[in-house]
Order: structure tokens, then C-alpha cells, then sequence
DNA sequence: CGATGTCCGAATGTCAACATTAGGACATGA
DNA sequence: TCATGTCCTAATGTTGACATTCGGACATCG
């Protein structure tokens, strides 16, 4: 058996879940401070823990946070959505090369699960697409089997939700036209493609995400 | 004027850079547990302040902790070794990249001033040589303006450091021999090379220094 | 003799009270 | 009117006491 150790948590990360969930729908959008007593009497829990759990969103990229001035959630400019696609297509172009090179048969079918999921949830409306999209590149850094790489995925991974989440909001058709096809062609390149003609498309995957997000920003 | 704002620190980054030192100068070898107990009574400060400092340590890779069962120094496998030192490539590569398009004269004079000093050092047998090729490739990533990928950088600097340590110790020789070349190839393809020379360039980098940690520790 | 159950100590997880700080409101003076 | 100095308050930073958990030592049973 090969069992991933059954991970007891505390309430930190349960604070951090909770938090996050509600930065997500909207409860506090960019910029609004994340206030501990707050937090902590809403939550039922300590600041203590509290703490500990922003401290967690922080190292996600998720909110900011400044000696006594307190933790915000981070803001949506330009500028943050260039830096962060440009950081992801480095780490994504890493994640599809190793994937190709180290993952089991098993990790590959999982990826054409997830484009057979895919397939199937834009015929009732793709409300879980982005999730899914998600899903499929978690599935590829898991395949890298490289711990450091899944890190530093994991430290733009909800940056990345909550930029597409606003762009999803506005340009819906755009993304289910595409979403399907171009995550088909990458689990299809790691199977058995070109080593670097899968580097460059496992790039130009994020950098097209990356146009579409600003050009939704510049029309507002 | 353009001055960094005046950042006071509390006493978490504090304990953070204590216990950072005595991971380096092997007060804590790799493996070693960190109790929150002993290390508030040395600093003198409560187990409050450690504990978020050892979570910094944490987001820097230096330490690994798990729920309940406390946190230790990590180990250095050739694993371990292997991860750290292929998302860095990964991560150079981009800086490097990005680097070129946008330093400014005198961020690239500040590089030209570091490889410069690693000259002066060679001569007086090199103690503070590590610090200066780390210091080199701040410099970089700082030039690339990019915060998020800095971010990525710190979160495994703190380890290229640790790993590198234990190099010099063992053959400091061939160190020597290459690191001023090396670094003054790459200041000049930053200031004016071909785009992808430097980036094959900045990858190589990081690949010979892996190679070279690989096979030191696979003699003993 | 091996497998299972039960305790115990040492460490971490959690909490609420206290100390410190940032930044604005207000008053003062040139 | 603007610059400067001084409070004040709401928030975070810090602390020590209390609760919970892990993992090993030992006893027990088949």
C-alpha cells in the first residue's frame, strides 16, 4: 500500500480554508483589510490561530501583510497579473518537461480524466470548469514528483483562481472555447510529444491566459 | 527621492535570523529539531515569537515542520539537492530573461561591482565568496522587477545557500576556479547577449553547480 | 513470543490578557 | 493657510498559562 499519511489539522489551516473560501465569493474583495479580532469571533477561534492561519494565505500570495498595519487581501492590477502569469509559464514550462519525462501511466490517465471531465461539465454550463482547469495542472506538477516545484506552484496557485475567477466573470464564452482543446494538446505532448515543442506550448498556454486577463482589465 | 520604506521588524524575523545563522554555522546540522522551549528560553523571547519565526524558516525551505511532532533543520539527499537546484534553474533562466529586457544601468553596474569584489576576494582566499555569488544573483532578480518571482527565489535561497556551504567545505578548489568567470559571462550576456545564449546560459549555471554537489556527496 | 492495549511524559497547539504601534484628529504657532 | 507637535484610539505584537497530541515503555493476552 502507498498511502499518503492521513494529516491531522489544526484550526490554523482550518482558519486559512475558511478565509480563503470567503475571498473567493466575494465576502472580501481586493484590498479589504482582514482584520484578526474579527476574523476570530466569526471563525470561533483565537487571533492566535487566526494569525497563523493569514500567515498561510500570505505565503500564498493571497493577502499582504505589513508590521501593525495589519493583512489585506491583495489587489488585481496589471501589474500583479503580469507578474504572476509571467512566474507561472516558467514554473508550468518546468512542471509539463519533468511530468513527460518521469510520470507513471497512471498519472497520465488521470490527466485524460480530467479532459473527459472537462468535456462533459460544458454541456451543463461549466459552472466547475476553473476548478477543473485547476485540478488538471495540479496534476501535472504532481507528476513532476518534484516537492520544491509543487511549492512554488502552490505559492501562486490561488493567485492564479482568483485572477481567472474575474476574468471567467466577464469573458465566459471566450474561455469555455478554448479551455477544453488547448488542455487536450498538453496532456497529449506529455504523453508522447517533443520535448521542447511542449516547453513552448506549456508556455504560451499560460501567456494567452495572461493576455486574455489583461485586456479584460484594460476595458474597465 | 526613492528610498525603501523604513521597515521595523518584530521579533519573529528577528528569531528567524538567529536561528537562520546557527542553521549555517552548523549549531543545527541537517536533520536537528528545533524545540520551541529551548529556543525561546536562548533568545529570550516567548514561544509565541519563535514559533512564527520557524514558519518563516519554513516558507524559506530550511526547516520542515509536521502537526504536533514539532520542527526540524532539513536533511540534504541528493533528492533533496536535485529539486532545489531544477527549479532554480527554472527560476534563473526567467531572471535572467527578464533582466535583460528591463535592468537599468545601474543595476547593471551593481553586478559588474559584485563580480569585481569576487575578484579582490579570490585573492585573500575567498571566505566570503558564497556570499557574494548569492548577493550576484539577488542583484538579478532584483533587476527583473518581478516581486513575484523574487518571492520564489527567497523560497529557495536560504537552501542553495545551505547546499553550497557544504560544497566549498569539501572542494573549495574548483569552486574557486569558476565562479568569477561564470558570473562575469552572465553580467555580460545580461548587459548585451542574444536572448537565448543567456538563457541556456543562466540554466547551465545552476545545472554544473548541481552536478558538481551531486557528486560530492555521492563520495561519501 | 508476537500482537495488541494502556499509560505517561514531553513536546506542540490553543487561548485570552497585556504591551506596543501606526495613523488620524486636533490644537498650536508662524 | 500651512507646517509642526501632541494626543488618542483601534488595531496588531507579545506573552505565559492551559489543553491536546504524539510516540514510546510497559503490561497484557492469545
Amino acid at each position: 500500500m502507498n498511502l499518503p499519511r492521513a494529516a491531522r489539522r489544526g484550526l490554523a489551516e482550518e482558519s486559512a480554508d475558511r478565509i480563503r473560501d470567503a475571498i473567493f465569493d466575494g465576502t472580501f474583495p481586493p484590498g479589504a483589510p482582514l482584520r484578526e479580532v474579527d476574523l476570530a469571533r466569526d471563525l470561533d477561534v483565537s487571533r492566535g490561530s487566526v494569525r497563523e492561519g493569514l500567515a498561510l494565505l500570505e505565503r500564498e500570495g493571497l493577502v499582504h501583510s505589513a508590521w501593525h498595519r495589519g493583512t489585506t487581501v491583495i489587489d488585481v492590477t496589471a501589474r500583479d497579473v503580469d507578474e504572476v502569469y509571467t512566474v507561472r509559464a516558467a514554473l508550468d514550462r518546468l512542471a509539463a518537461v519533468t511530468a513527460m519525462a518521469r510520470a507513471s501511466s497512471d498519472e497520465l490517465a488521470a490527466l485524460d480524466e480530467i479532459v473527459a471531465t472537462m468535456v462533459a461539465e460544458i454541456d451543463r454550463g461549466g459552472p466547475h470548469l476553473l476548478a477543473l482547469d485547476i485540478a488538471f495542472h495540479d496534476a501535472v506538477y504532481a507528476a513532476s514528483g518534484n516537492s520544491r516545484l509543487i511549492q512554488a506552484w502552490q505559492a501562486v496557485r490561488s493567485q492564479v483562481y482568483l485572477f481567472q475567477l474575474r476574468r471567467i466573470e466577464v469573458s465566459q464564452h471566450e474561455y469555455l472555447a478554448h479551455v477544453t482543446g488547448e488542455h487536450r494538446d498538453l496532456a497529449e505532448l506529455i504523453r508522447d510529444g517533443d520535448k521542447e515543442v511542449l516547453a513552448r506550448t506549456a508556455e504560451e498556454h499560460v501567456h494567452s491566459a495572461r493576455r486574455a486577463l489583461l485586456a479584460h482589465l484594460a476595458r474597465r
